[in-house]
DNA sequence: TTGACAGGCAACTAAAAGGTTGCATATTGG
DNA sequence: CCAATATGCAACCTTTTAGTTGCCTGTCAA
């Protein structure tokens, strides 16, 4: 799973908000996720199928309704294989960071 | 700062490897950074412009050369804000899927 | 069986993103 | 001073993205 695709499909605040009304109640349906009423249905069948590729959300029809289930794992290979790269070299970054200005206050 | 700024900065994948490029050597100079030839200065320059408005790299001028600094702080900001959510509910959304995957199979 | 309900598909539009070219400006070294 | 170097600015182009509208398909319930 390519973690550009999961880099650009949280991008979108609307899709962080898809997102984070599955952490709060899984197992949506397509219709209960537009409830919000702020966007046309397709608009939101977009959305998701964006999430859909980037293996953040898993959908599963059930009769005529689609529920949706939140994938976290990406989220957290993210955070495991790229942010931890930077927590690593923050506190070294910081200190570049503070003799320059440093430097510059001096100027 | 905003957070939607930082989440489109990192979405594109050349952003991401000007970020892993000032991790591996801080304060770079443009020129530094367009070396590896893959793009014209100017499309560095757009990108750089677009990782200082979300506050993840800082520049300074020094005589005709301009310097980029790494700013990890609102790296570590998304992980500590936004995805720490979603670790809290990782078993639970894990344990839906697996359940949901379960009945799946009983089909 | 026949509406009503839930969702899928395709074409279209508008705006934003990524990139280029060309030219201007400022600094440095000889 | 002057030429080379390092960067800035603006117009332009192309592709992608976000969203819409219109219509079609499948499912449930009376």
């Amino acid at each position: 799973m390519s973690m550009d695709a999961v880099f650009k499909a949280l991008a979108d605040a609307t899709r962080r908000r898809l997102l984070d009304s599955l952490r709060a109640r899984n197992g949506q349906t397509l219709g209960e996720l537009c409830a919000c009423g702020e966007m046309t249905r397709q608009a939101v069948t977009k959305h998701l199928a964006i999430l859909e590729a980037a293996n953040l959300v898993a959908a599963q029809k059930r009769g005529r309704e689609k529920l949706h289930y939140l994938n976290p794992v990406p989220i957290h290979d993210i955070a495991a294989r790229w942010i931890k790269r930077y927590e690593r070299s923050r506190l070294a970054a910081l200190a570049d960071l503070k003799t320059r200005l440093e430097r510059d206050a001096d100027d």
